[in-house]
DNA sequence: TAAGTAATGCAACTCATTTGCTTTTATTTA
DNA sequence: TAAATAAAAGCAAATGAGTTGCATTACTTA
């Protein structure tokens, strides 16, 4: 049976999370539907057909994690980045309890849906509010695209 | 027996790691050595003696974490901050493979040496180069001033 | 459609960190 | 030990991500 790609009513999901649909905004959710990948301020410039302010982007990516549409993720260079919420998110517990992988070379940073959060014990000293594993290194497509250098005959 | 504690000649570990013994730098190097905390630059900057540049404490941080003397910990807002390495550290191979604790509060960064990273298995399409293992929260000090607040009576 | 609310745009700001360049201080060499 | 060389310090200015204030424009709702 073939699988059909469901139209998003992506205007929908912006008023039940109480968000204008402007065109922008109608655009960036598009963006982070179409992308599956992790977004940066600059990413989301790039990929906007009209040329749109640095300030409209940071302030409509506060809006969507404040309304549980994004995360934030770890981001090379500290920078910040995005990634839709999967369902089980809510506004106030956004339940990504995985790893986090960095691409120091494509600077993309990947979900480890396979590497869980350590279950870790009461420490006497410490109140623990969150905390993340993080990894750092390069993706098989930047690998990739190495050995496809150091492999070509010039 | 008396436990002596043995003077430490700051002069030799910076001859020893090629750097030369500046009185700053004496200074800096004895500070890591007393405070036994993750200092920042403004830490840097607010223990010493002489009125530093900025610029000086960066460059020196520099040098010390290329030289192996100190290595670079995670901190709140994702500010530098450094911790003296252990002995067994090298330039190249710091061994802290432990997470680490931020105060929200203070701003302090812990080693959480009781914390062992977790053993990672190797992941298909990632090449692992280092990783990570943050918590954040309050530490006990900060915490008991907390009650201790709350308790008064005013 | 008008009033009220949310979003956008612009300029200017903050703040950690960096860079270039000159001067000072330390180390090495003759 | 003095001159030559190298390393470190100081200063000014730049960079760059992220933020703030405020006026303007676009939605939403009654």
């Amino acid at each position: 049976m073939k699988k059909v790609k469901t139209k998003i009513d992506y205007g929908a999901i912006l008023s039940k999370h109480g968000l204008s649909k402007t065109s922008f905004r109608m655009e960036l959710l598009a963006l982070f539907y179409s992308s599956n990948k992790s977004l940066s301020v600059d990413d989301v410039i790039h990929n906007s057909s009209n040329d749109i302010n640095k300030v409209t982007v940071y302030r409509a990516l506060e809006r969507f994690e404040a309304t549980g549409l994004i995360h934030n993720v770890p981001g090379k260079n500290n920078l910040k980045r995005f990634s839709l919420c999967k369902e089980e998110c809510t506004p106030h517990q956004h339940t990504h309890n995985h790893g986090h992988f960095i691409c120091i070379e494509c600077d993309q940073t990947y979900c480890l849906e396979s590497v869980q959060m350590p279950k870790l014990a009461p420490l006497e000293n410490f109140t623990i509010q969150q905390y993340q594993l993080t990894l750092e290194g390069v993706c098989k497509y930047c690998n990739s695209q190495k050995i496809n250098i150091s492999n070509a005959s010039f």
